[in-house]
DNA sequence: CGATTTTTTGAATCATATCAACGTACGTGG
DNA sequence: CCACGTACGTTGATATGATTCAAAAAATCG
């Protein structure tokens, strides 16, 4: 049951089966099929995902009514809109889903219980934020003052599973690129 | 003693007058001058730092020996490099000193003492991360998709006493733009 | 005050975006 | 199972916005 789940969580914490059942009682499965949304932007997100299966994007929507990707989820992500979840203020994210899902998700107040209840499980959050901050800061500097070729050829390095599994138009986006551009320096790099 | 680093324990967790003292044996004062730094590219970091007073930046330099700043740090914020502080790998960071400053430093040992032995020590550290990557998260999405005019305009909205502590041309590098960019946005939106 | 750092300005250049058209792959209903 | 429609990717021509280079003006520091 839910062994994506698990081995995230043993990965980092060490955990009684107590604890464990405690843990996972609280997550509801969900399934979604391609094209289908997780949120949509206004909405207030109730309950955070854990990817058991599938992938999914989140994607914002400018002024001028262009989409631009914040992140990808895949297996053993954690997707959402963590902003709208802890200030239960409205989304500025789209969530859908790029191949059909299964994620298990998980209440505010159910969070709030764990959290409080089950030291491990704070812990596991801790190094599980930790971790996502360092990454999101590595994202933001080495884009820092790169060529949109550079950045190509960092990503494709750094995650070349992705391409197998993401148009590329998602990607130039995600890269904060047109899809135009991206075909460009593709054909480019490839020489 | 050290009531800026008192009060941002106090804004997220309760402690008692046992536990606070535990907790600030572990930190070193530091005294730093303008133009000091606190590390420098290449160093493993020690030492994670809070500041008490002043103002720091970090910056890294890339591949064409150019310079972008990453993030500043002021009374009340924690400042330096976690990648290389929780993985003990060469930082890739400097950070200098913008105006005099005492920090409070703390090393991974006390840091991890802590995490153990004091429960709302890890959960103060648990909202900062989760804080600050809720925050990382906006400034990616900001940034996507907007003009440097727009992302001026933003930031001059979200920050604006640091325009009156940092010189324009480190904002220029934080928000990816050149120092002669900036300058003739700041004509246009003046106007 | 003189020296250094920071900011502004103009002109030329370069990278990426935009617009528009076309080719290809995909999958859905007939 | 084929045909049509939609989504995706590529290409060329042109436009635009930011950078670079160079110099001067303004602000700050010792």
């Amino acid at each position: 049951m839910y062994p994506g789940l698990l081995h995230e969580l043993h990965k980092r914490v060490t955990l009684s089966p107590g604890q464990e059942a405690a843990i996972l009682s609280h997550f509801t499965p969900k399934k979604l099929k391609k094209r289908q949304f997780l949120h949509q932007e206004g909405d207030i997100i109730q309950r955070m995902s854990f990817v058991e299966k599938g992938a999914l994007y989140s994607y914002s929507t400018d002024a001028h009514g262009a989409q631009h990707v914040v992140q990808f989820g895949f297996e053993g992500w954690w997707i959402g809109d963590l902003y709208s979840f802890f200030t239960q203020k409205p989304s500025r994210l789209n969530v859908e889903v790029l191949e059909s899902c299964e994620v298990l998700t998980l209440s505010l107040e159910s969070h709030e219980l764990l959290l409080k209840t089950i030291p491990p499980y704070e812990t596991y959050m801790r190094i599980l934020y930790q971790n996502a901050y360092v990454a999101l800061l590595s994202r933001i500097e080495n884009s820092l003052g790169l060529s949109a070729e550079e950045i190509y050829s960092r990503f494709l390095e750094q995650y070349p599973f992705i391409f197998s599994r993401v148009p590329l138009h998602l990607i130039a986006s995600y890269m904060g690129i047109t899809p135009v551009t991206l075909s460009r320096i593709r054909r480019q790099v490839a020489s």
